[in-house]
Formats: structure tokens, sequence, C-alpha cells
DNA sequence: GCCGTTTTCGGCCCGACTGTTTTCAGTCG
């Protein structure tokens, strides 16, 4: 179908103002790599005993410039470093000169006075600054190795403040640390955490139990599983709790929490607290915890040092309690923040101004703009997709089979695909309020061709376009190619645009402000691919995507018409990107979605 | 090291659990 001409002078404006293309080329890379080299000061600086606040600044600025939503090399080009949050003198002098110089002098003397291999046993659970440098002056440590011999040889025990269950200890976290997995996939944690509610809902005494942490911020991965229960015998809960079967190792075991280690190498915690302090705890236990130490900042501010269990009058002592975080929030005068925002990246500020976006909800979706179906690798007829869908309140779905060269997934001929057009087009003949669109996800060929001709792209209500193959090639190819879908009048939506698998794929080398600059001034409308093994755009990309003024829908991609569930995957992605429902094409009712498609 | 509708100095979130301690530092959530 035909896309819309760019529809705004904005779009127009910002592609005569956007980057050269030679800083195009690393943009957000810089932002990563100093990111990066200031997390490792923070480490270093802990080892060598310095400050702590000196290196919760080092941690904030190096989070408040790998959140920054543009490149930091235009921000220090227009001398505005100092107006991010966290980066004062000393910091941006540092950022200048790795822009300047590609290196960090100060940066540079800490890595050579520290063996390599230190900083990793702060990875160690129990291991801090503190342990790793007495290990290191006493015992030479400079490694896991090391360590793992130091332990065996009972050096440690000889320390002050070390013993031998610390020794023992010690070596259990190495152990744990050799097995470690990398961060769990929201989708793989679901299972887990319903089994371990399902099982704790039954002990007798428990009250209200609900999961938590980066879980109930949606975050696309998790570090382990936050529970929050209730109760007035908590420790008849938490003996329950760690004597589940699944449990393989208790890591520590108190009157108000536990955590344990279920799965090999999961870790499960679980808080109880008195019912009184729900509001309070729910706050505290969803975090994240830069965000709650920013609220409790605001409450000190306002009078009052908020906990866990209360929220107290400073000058008085009264404690006051509230059954809903609602409540909580609104005592410190701020409206409800919801836990996909809870990032510490300027919430509080929007709440506190009255600016907080009006998030998109999974009832605002009308429809699913990219469907596979039994005309290719999917399962499902039209019949069957459509009932789904309408299961769904949907009113339309875009039936977007595979083009010729993704052979191995049934991609479809020319002629198969206009066979498949007639058929859509007699099924909805016989259909009241629903409407099956007949669209392609056509590949973006090496060459950045798209895998059919234009007279057939024209003949489909719906074009996705999307890569496959040549997944290797240079970020200058990847980007050439998909600008160049982008710039084809027949594409509506770019389909998975940095290709990554979560866990499994990097993203393609892909510069995506400039494919997100160029789908501006096109007004092709950017995917947030909802399968929870893609989520592709991610939350950062989805808000900068939303600052920018690109359209983005939200997309199953399913491939079976019980995978159109999972658009809520997608939907907490595009909450954690701060967009409204005015913001998500797919939110739109069919009459006011097809002028997007088709002019 | 950063920051400021109380501040340019003096704060910077607050509490649980562990292992060692004889009163608490370190680590973690
Ligand atoms: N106030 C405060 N709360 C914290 C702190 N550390 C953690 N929390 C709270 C907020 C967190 O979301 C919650 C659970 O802690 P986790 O370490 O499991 O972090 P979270 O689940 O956010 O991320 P994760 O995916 O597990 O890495 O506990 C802290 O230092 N201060
Ligand atoms: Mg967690
Ligand atoms: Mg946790
Ligand atoms: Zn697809």
């Amino acid at each position: 179908m035909l896309r819309r001409p760019p529809v705004d002078g904005q779009g127009r404006l910002a592609a005569r103002n956007g980057y050269s293309s030679s800083i195009q080329l690393f943009l957000s890379v810089k932002n990563r790599e100093i990111a990066k080299i200031l997390y490792d000061m923070a480490e270093l600086l802990e080892l060598k005993g310095e400050n702590r606040f000196k290196i919760i600044a080092y941690s904030k600025a190096a989070r408040a410039i790998e959140s920054l939503k543009e490149d930091i090399e235009d921000v220090w080009r227009q001398g505005e470093l100092k107006a991010i949050p966290g980066v004062g003198k000393a910091i941006a002098d540092k950022v200048r000169e790795y822009l300047e110089t590609g290196q960090i002098q100060s940066y540079q003397i800490l890595v050579a006075e520290t063996p390599p291999g230190l900083t990793e046993l702060l990875q160690v659970q129990g291991m801090g600054p503190k342990t790793v440098a007495l290990l290191h002056d006493k015992l030479g440590v400079t490694n896991i190795d090391q360590l793992e011999q130091a332990a065996l040889q009972h050096r440690i025990r000889r320390l002050p403040r070390m013993g031998a269950t610390r020794e023992a200890n010690i070596l259990k976290s190495i152990d744990r640390y050799r097995r470690r997995s990398t961060r769990i996939p929201l989708y793989v944690a679901k299972p887990i955490v319903d089994q371990i509610l399902d099982y704790l809902g039954q002990i007798p005494g428990l009250e209200h139990i609900t999961v938590a942490g980066s879980f109930r911020r949606g975050r696309e991965t998790v570090g382990d599983i936050d529970i929050l229960a209730t109760s007035s015998s908590p420790e008849a809960v938490i003996g329950a709790f760690v004597q589940m079967p699944s449990v393989e190792e208790v890591l520590g075991q108190g009157p108000t929490k536990a955590s344990v280690i279920v799965k090999e190498t999961v870790q499960v915690d679980l808080r109880i607290v008195d019912h009184r302090s729900y509001g309070t705890v729910i706050q505290y236990f969803t975090g994240s915890k830069e965000h709650n130490v920013k609220l409790r900042g605001l409450a000190l501010q306002r009078g009052y040092s908020l906990s866990e269990y209360s929220l107290k009058r400073v000058a008085t002592g009264e404690e006051l309690y509230f059954d809903r975080e609602e409540d909580v929030y609104a005592r410190l005068g701020l409206p409800y923040i919801p836990p996909e925002l809870r990032e510490d990246r300027g919430e509080i500020e929007a709440a506190l101004a009255g600016k907080l976006p009006r998030l998109v909800e999974l009832q605002d979706i009308k429809g699913d703009l990219h469907v596979h179906s039994a005309w290719s690798d999917g399962l499902g007829s039209l019949e069957e997709l459509a009932s789904a869908a309408q299961g769904l309140g949907y009113q339309y779905l875009g039936l977007c089979d595979h083009s010729p060269s993704v052979g191995i997934a049934g991609g479809l001929s020319e002629e198969r695909l206009q066979e498949k057009i007639a058929a859509v087009e007699k099924f909805n003949q016989g259909q009241d309020g629903f409407r099956m669109l007949a669209g392609t996800e056509v590949d973006i060929k090496a060459d950045g061709s798209l895998d059919y001709p234009d007279r057939i792209l024209e003949s489909c209500d719906l074009v996705v376009a999307s890569i496959h193959m040549a997944q290797n090639q240079t970020e200058r190819e990847i980007n050439g190619r998909l600008i160049s879908a982008i710039e084809n009048e027949h594409v509506d939506i770019i389909a998975h645009p940095t290709g990554r698998l979560i866990g499994r794929r990097d993203p393609y080398d892909v510069d995506l402000q400039a494919v997100l600059e160029a789908a501006r001034g096109t007004g092709t409308i950017m995917e947030i691919n909802a399968h929870p093994n893609r989520l592709d755009l991610d939350d950062h990309w989805s808000r900068v995507a939303k600052d920018m003024g690109v359209p983005v829908a939200i997309n199953t991609d399913s491939h079976a018409p019980d995978q159109l569930r999972l658009m809520s995957y997608g939907i907490r992605v595009a909450r954690r990107g701060w967009l409204e429902a005015g913001e998500v094409v797919n939110t739109r009712p069919l009459t006011d979605l097809l002028p997007l498609l088709d002019r």
C-alpha cells in the first residue's frame, strides 16, 4: 500500500537538522562506552575504599548516560553535558576527554593500579568491596581461582572478622557464580512465578501474595523473582517457603524475609510484612532501587521518612500506614506512577509536573498487524485466526506471511500471494465488523531491495518489511537496507527493527537513531514486536521513537492463533517506553487505521 | 562527585540478615 507523505512540518524540519552520517554511524555506541567506563570507575574506586557517595555519583552518572535519549556527542557539542542529571564538572570533563582523545586518564590509572580479575570478585555473592580489598591486601587474592584456593586452604579464617563459616559460604558462592546463568526472560520467569504463587497461596496464615521487583515492572528480563506476602504469622510462611520441594538451597532466612535458589540458578526472594504496611511495602519491593532512593529523598524534603513499613513524620515520629501504594504517592504529592515507569528515568519529575503519560493498555488494542497463517509457516486458517482475534475484541488482523526468499519459512510466491489476497477478499465479504488485511512480511534482501516487485506490494492492504538474511553485514549496509525499505512508498511497517533475540542473538549492527530519523521523515511505522523472545523495538528505543514522533505498532508476529495473546508482552514494552494509546497505531479503530496505510 | 523554592556546605534511603562480635561491619534487598 502507499504510505502517506511526511505528515507535518516537524518531520521535514527534523530531517534537515538530522545528524551527519559519520556521527550517525556511532550514535549511542559512545553512550554505551562511556557508561561502561563510569560503571567500571565506580567499582575500581569502591575497591580503593573511596567515599561511598562518590561511588554512587559515578554509578548515577553512568546510568543517566546509558539511558540518555540523545547521542552524548551531540550533547557535548551543544555544551549541555552538565545538564544531564548526575553529571557535574568532574564527570563532564571526563566525558569530554573521552570524546576528544578516546580515553580517560584517570580511568587508565585506576585500571593500571588494579589487578585484572579483582572487580570480577565483586560478582561473587557475599563478596563486597571491603572483603575483596582485605583478601587482596592480606592474601594477595586477585581472582576467583585464587579466592577458591585461599578458602580451601583455610587461609581466610585467620583474618579479622572471618571464620570457617565464612570460608564455606565463599566456596558455595563461587560454585553458584560458576553455574550462574544470564538474566531470565520475563516469559521464562512467568511459569516459575505462577508455580510459587500457587504453592504459597495454600499456606495457612497467608493473607495476600503478589509478585514484585523487576517482574512487576515488566522488564524484559529479571535477575531474580521477588514475591511479597502479608501475614500475621510470617515465620510459619517463611518456614513453608524454604521447605518448598523446588528449593535447592537456602541463601538466608529471617523473620521477615528469605532467599532461596530454585531450578539450579534462579533466586527467589520472599518478603513478608504485616498487612497494615501493604501500601508502603509493595511500593518498596516493586522498586526500582533508583526509583525508591529518589522517592525516599523526596519524602525527606517533605518531612517524611519512607520505609517499607510506613511513612513517618520525621518531626513527631508519627507513623502513617497505607493500604494502597496510590495513597503513598498521593501523600507525597504525586499522582500514581505505574510500575513500568519506575526506573528513575524522569518519572518522578514528570509526576511532580503533572506530566506523566497515560500509558497504553491492552484493552486499547484494536488489532494485530503482523500475524502469520497456514498460508506460510504459521498455523491457523483465516477463520480460526479471525475468531481468535475477535475473541480478543479486535477489529482487524494484518495477515503477513513471508516472501519467497525466506523459503525455510514457507515464503509465498507471487502467485500464491495473489491467491491469498483473493482468498482474504472473499473471506472479508462474509464478515461483519471484522476485517482481515491482506498483507505480507516482505524480506529486505541483502542488497536492500524488497523480495516482491512494487506492483505486488501495491496490491496488498498492508506491507510489513523486515530483515531475515545477511544479518552480519556492517552497520552501514544494514542501515542502508532498512532505510531503503523505509523509503519504499509501499512499506507501511518495519518489523523487529534490530533482529535481536533475547539471550540468543545480538541486534544487527544498526544505528537505530538514523533509522528512526528516516521513519519520521516518511511516516513509516516502527514495530514493537511483542514476541517475548524479541521485544524489538525494546523499551529504550520505544521511548526514543515516541519522543521523535515516530508512529509505533505493537504486533505479536504470531505463528498460531493462541499466540495472539502475546500482545501483553509488547504492551509492557510500550508502557515502559512511556507510550500512550494515541501513539500506537493499532489502538485505532479500523476506519482510522486504514488512512495510515492508504492515503 | 553532585546538588540546591529552606542550602554553595553538608547532606546523599532505609532496613534485614549474617557472622562474627561482646556491640556491629559488611552485604544485600
Ligand atoms: N529502598 C531500597 N530498595 C531497594 C534497594 N535494593 C533493592 N530494593 C528494592 C527495589 C527492588 O526492585 C526490590 C527487589 O530487589 P532486586 O535486587 O530483586 O531488584 P529488581 O527486582 O528491581 O531487579 P532484578 O531484575 O532482580 O535485578 O527491592 C535499595 O538499596 N534501597
Ligand atoms: Mg528482583
Ligand atoms: Mg530480589
Ligand atoms: Zn513475522
